[in-house]
DNA sequence: ATCTCCCGCCAATCA
DNA sequence: TGATTGGCGGGAGAT
């Protein structure tokens, strides 16, 4: 009587007599009047639209319904509809969406199975999105328009229309007919279909590496062929012939193959009811010249969301992220074979880019130069290091390169940012006017605009990850995009997050560049996220990904846009910032409950100096935007961070509609960072590396990079004057009320080198130096807890001389920095058989 | 006879 | 190594 298990049918069950009266009355009704039959089921399911299965009462009328229950009644179609029946169209980003496929599966009565097949094609709808292990996140059809116009956009890229209309026009020819098939099918037709991929949405990516990496997605990117193909068809009917067909064009082994035509169908039958119970389409025939063929035909939305710029730069994204990954992969790595490989080719490619990366990281963490207990004076470029520093300045000049079609230029100099959103997305203004703060120590070590330390993304070098290669990623603060519906952070929730992050590929890879960049990575993000998701702990769980997608799509896709179009040769390829969030944001916690950000932080702070004051110096770089009113939340970005606080606070406060002032909708509350605050009008980024670098020229003892920040960091106070007086910030004291609690008043935060920002009426901008964020940066460097949890000790970390950054070289080449040795803060290194 | 598509085996992956 | 995912196709109900 397992409840998973699909019911077994009446004569493998036990031998209760189900031939009682009132049995086979009911048979005999239902089989008279299919209405009554399906009342009859219906009665059998409870309200929670779980089959009654309870053995002592209903055997009887289990047995019978199941034994009447016709193959229809199983249908996917059925469980589908049962299935949606669960949740709401339109759900509210901020509850529980989360799915747990156990549960359906038991109060839907059905295996596993059946669920994969539904999720899957809801998955290619974005309706659903893979959060974790056994769990997906409920979108609804909140997105549901949006990924059809993107679908219908890709259908119409890919000629599908085209190729639906040669294959009507061709005689009655056997699919399994080669000739036939070749003139089929143009050579653009074919070059326009190679790839087989999933036409990801941005803000809902797929979360599972499994997804992700495995080739095989076949349901889910067959639906969304399927559904191109009603989008891009005239009369929006698509026979099952024609689709099956297509959809075989793109496997080509297929096409010899009757079996596998034969499981085209079947799957298009699988796919078919499900989007039938969506109601997306119907069951048609048409006639051909082969007569009654079945056919769907399309009865969902026709009118899609006017395909903006941002619609299309975010299909783009899509299309292209693929692009470029394999392209930086094979640039990077040359492997010549899978070129031009039909279907996977990044899989292919992938596998020889994180070999690469790991007998770099391999390499990396047997550096002899790697570890370095004391942080040196000079700064021994290691080799390795500053290779993957290259690689992924490479890969981000490719990136750029690529995806630079869009408006994003790369200053070839210094403007190491990565190119900003390739679309002209009213949420990313870019040159807007901005403020740009920077560090004190870089405000008074360098003139103004000479470096602007605004950049909403940041370029890093990923720590290779199990199937990752070794790519930029940009780190975007903006992930805080649902700030609204996050709760207060409490100081214990900051240090938490702190030392939650875990993985050793965080641990591993700390020290190889931009310290605390692995912090997000995917795998230790992924990790945690199953944590918290597997353990039966929905209050956990649900503080995951969906949360904060869910809460703020537009911003979530802007920011997904913008990462992507960024993101290298990660098959994963998700923005890791983003999976920062769920660490940070998320708080449990009641909305009012919390001190303010600035007690909470105070505390922070204080138990962090505690910790790691031994620490020499380079730290995480903390930002702590805050903003007004329910927006208060941290963002904690670890070391090596850029912090772009820019747009984010305020787009999730003030979505799109001030592209023209974002300044103005600037959080309420903005701690400083040194490399906080960018604007993309100045065009010169620096990586938190590059910011180290200053530092180190002005304060050669990596001990005393700390003390030098504060002795060449002009006050902050006078800082926050002058801001005040600009119209950035409002009155910190003012706004900040004392702590009734005795923590420490803002002003500390000053005495720690960090700039203490209150946004007040926001004023527009100051082109020199204006970021268009603020960030609450420390140089602390948060120790990070082992994979295992367990928290480090300070000393367990390392100062590891690094090249000035990934993208160091390029910078360099620019003839504008030279080369200098960052020193960063660097655990303990551990070759770590996970990863090799 | 053909259309539909349920069902569950089992391989690929993941944890 | 067990669990999760999901490709796949046999085969049976429906038409």
């Amino acid at each position: 009587m397992g409840p998973v298990t699909t019911p077994k049918k009446g004569r493998e069950r036990a031998c209760v007599d189900p031939w009682t009266p009132t049995s086979n009355l009911k048979m005999l009704i239902s089989a008279a009047s299919p209405e009554i039959r399906n009342r009859e089921k219906e009665l059998c399911t409870n309200s929670q639209g779980q089959t009654v299965l309870d053995p002592s009462q209903d055997l009887e009328t289990e047995e019978d319904t199941e034994r009447i229950i016709s193959r229809k009644e199983k249908s996917l179609g059925l469980l589908c509809h049962k299935f949606l029946a669960r949740y709401p169209d339109h759900p509210n980003p901020d509850v529980n969406n989360n799915i747990c496929l156990d549960d359906v599966a038991t109060e839907l009565s059905v295996e596993r199975r059946r669920i994969y097949d539904i999720m899957n094609v809801l998955e290619s709808l974005h309706m659903v999105s893979r959060s974790a292990k056994n769990r997906y996140a409920w979108h609804g059809r909140s997105k549901l328009a949006q990924t059809l116009s993107i679908l219908k956009q890709v259908g119409e890229e890919q000629k599908y229309s085209q190729q639906m209309l040669n294959i009507r026009q061709r005689p009655t020819e056997n699919i399994f007919d080669c000739d036939s098939k070749e003139n089929e099918m143009t050579e653009e037709e074919e070059e326009a279909q190679k790839e087989l991929f999933f036409v990801e949405l941005p803000g809902v990516e797929f979360r599972a590496a499994s997804v992700n990496s495995r080739k095989d997605k076949s349901l889910r990117v067959m639906s969304q062929k399927f559904i191109m193909l009603f989008l891009v068809s005239d009369p929006r009917v698509v026979s099952l012939d024609v689709a099956a067909k297509i959809l075989i064009g793109e496997d080509q082994d297929a096409y010899q193959d009757e079996n596998k035509y034969k499981t085209k169908v079947r799957r298009l039958y699988d796919i078919a009811n499900v989007l039938r119970s969506l109601k997306l389409i119907e069951k048609v025939h048409v006639n051909d010249l082969r007569g009654k063929k079945p056919a769907f035909k399309w009865v969902g939305p026709e009118e899609f969301p006017p395909v903006e710029d941002l619609e299309t730069s975010k299909k783009r994204v899509a299309l292209q992220s693929r692009a470029s990954a394999e392209n930086c992969a094979k640039n990077l790595f040359s492997s010549p074979n899978n070129n031009n490989k039909r279907g996977f080719t990044r899989h292919a490619s992938l596998i020889k880019l994180a070999k690469s990366i790991q007998d770099d990281r391999r390499k990396i963490n047997s550096a002899p130069s790697s570890p370095v207990k004391i942080l040196p004076k000079q700064c021994c470029v290691g080799d390795v290091p500053n290779k993957m520093a290259q690689l992924a300045a490479i890969c981000k000049i490719q990136l750029d390169q690529e995806s630079g079609s869009k408006a994003e230029i790369i200053q070839p100099p210094v403007r190491l940012k990565p190119a900003d959103p390739p679309q002209p997305s009213p949420l990313s203004p870019a040159p807007e006017p901005s403020v740009c703060l920077a560090h004190p120590t870089l405000l008074s070590a360098q003139p103004p605009g000479s470096v602007a330390l605004c950049s909403p993304l940041i370029p890093v070098l990923l720590p290779p990850q199990q199937e990752g290669a070794p790519c930029p990623v940009y780190l975007c603060s903006s992930l805080r995009t649902n700030a609204a519906s996050r709760p207060p952070p409490t100081s214990l929730a900051v240090r938490s997050m702190t030392f939650e992050e875990k993985g050793e590929a965080a641990a591993g890879a700390r020290g190889q560049l931009v310290s605390g960049v692995s912090d997000v990575s995917p795998v230790a993000l992924k990790r945690l996220n199953s944590e918290l998701t597997s353990e039966s702990c929905p209050s956990k769980a649900k503080r995951v990904d969906p949360n904060f997608k869910d809460t703020s799509p537009k911003l979530g896709h802007i920011l997904q846009v913008r990462l992507k179009a960024r993101r290298g040769a990660q098959l994963t390829s998700r923005p890791r910032a983003l999976h920062l969030d769920p660490e940070f944001v998320n708080t449990p916690g009641p909305a009012g409950a919390n001190p303010p950000i600035e007690q909470c932080l105070e505390v922070f702070l204080d138990k962090e100096d505690k910790t790691s004051e031994s620490e020499a110096g380079l730290g995480p770089i903390r930002a702590v935007p805050l903003t007004p009113g329910q927006f208060h939340t941290e963002t904690l970005v670890p070391a090596g961070y850029l912090i772009p606080i820019s747009q984010q606070s305020f787009i999730a406060y003030k979505e799109i509609q001030s592209s023209g002032e974002n300044c103005r909708a600037s959080p309420s509350n903005i701690f400083q960072t040194p490399t906080a605050g960018s604007r993309p009008c100045p065009a010169q980024e620096v990586t938190p590396t590059s910011l180290r670098l200053h530092k180190l020229t002005a304060t050669p003892s990596p001990l005393g990079v700390q003390q030098a920040h504060r002795l060449h960091s002009p006050s902050p106070a006078i800082l926050n004057f002058t801001l005040q007086n600009l119209g950035l910030i409002s009155n910190p004291v003012a706004q900040t009320p004392e702590p009734p609690n005795g923590l420490p008043s803002p002003l500390s935060l000053q005495q720690r080198g960090m700039l203490f920002i209150k946004p007040g009426s926001p004023v527009p901008v100051h082109q020199a130096a204006s970021p268009q964020q603020v960030a609450f940066i420390s140089l602390q460097q948060p120790l990070m807890t082992t994979p295992k949890g367990t928290a480090l000790h300070p000393h367990t970390f390392f100062h590891t001389p690094v090249p000035l950054s990934p993208l160091a070289a390029v910078v360099t080449s620019a003839g504008h920095a030279a080369p200098k040795p960052v020193y960063i803060p660097q655990r303990k290194l551990d070759v770590t058989t996970e990863e090799s």
